[in-house]
DNA sequence: ATTTGTAATCGTAATATTGCAATATTACAT
DNA sequence: ATGTAATATTGCAATATTACGATTACAAAT
């Protein structure tokens, strides 16, 4: 074995990991806080900013692009890239109404 | 290559990713959930709870132990997990720090 | 001291992820 | 049509993760 068993979990949890997974991995992290501080959107200097080459980063933002957290202009030459806020914040609430009802004096 | 290139990313960033890294499993959110629930912090059900061998379960509790995100009473024949409250809200206002200059109109 | 119950560790197989070079694709110029 | 710049895909090697059986460690009770 090795491969995770994902039919044993609820819909609910599958779909946190999965957003979850995105900020796993540093280079997104990285790469989330450079499209974000860049508001007027202009892209593709990831690939300099980041220490990767353009095809890990593709790759990368394929895996937040399949998270459903990226939004933007598709189209032309150079492709804009932004943060879906609104997916984001989605998983902050999920994260937040999960564990609130936690006791912070357990133990 | 294979290796995640941590050096390369800042230390803000590499701890975020290592935390995130605890959700970005179904099995792990599973366990957070399921000791967040028992508010009188009966343990060790988990491995019946979830359909998980009991080293997988105890796996997984090191991945979310490493990550500062477990504290309890760790003697005794039967040990009492529970999440670190505080940590937790930590990484979701780093997480908010991180994103909320975002505008959500880009694009 | 021996048993019992509980959780951690070790070893290992299966699978996934990370990263890059090489190559393809795409869209816009000229 | 041809060239060029930007991004995606493919293929592959290195490494990490997931999962479990077997074993070990440890505390409590007998």
């Amino acid at each position: 074995m090795g491969a995770s068993k994902l039919d044993i979990y609820s819909d609910r949890i599958n779909k946190m990991a999965i957003i979850a997974k995105v900020f796993a991995h540093p280079a997104r992290i990285a790469i989330l806080q450079y499209i974000s501080k860049q508001n007027s959107c202009i892209c593709n200097d990831i690939v300099d900013e980041i220490g990767l080459s353009q095809p890990t980063i593709s790759q990368h933002l394929k895996v937040i692009n399949d998270a459903g957290l990226l939004k933007g202009n598709f189209e032309g030459k150079s492709i804009c890239y932004c943060l879906d806020v609104e997916r984001f914040q989605e998983f902050q609430s999920e994260l937040n109404s999960f564990f609130n009802k936690t006791k912070s004096n357990c133990c």
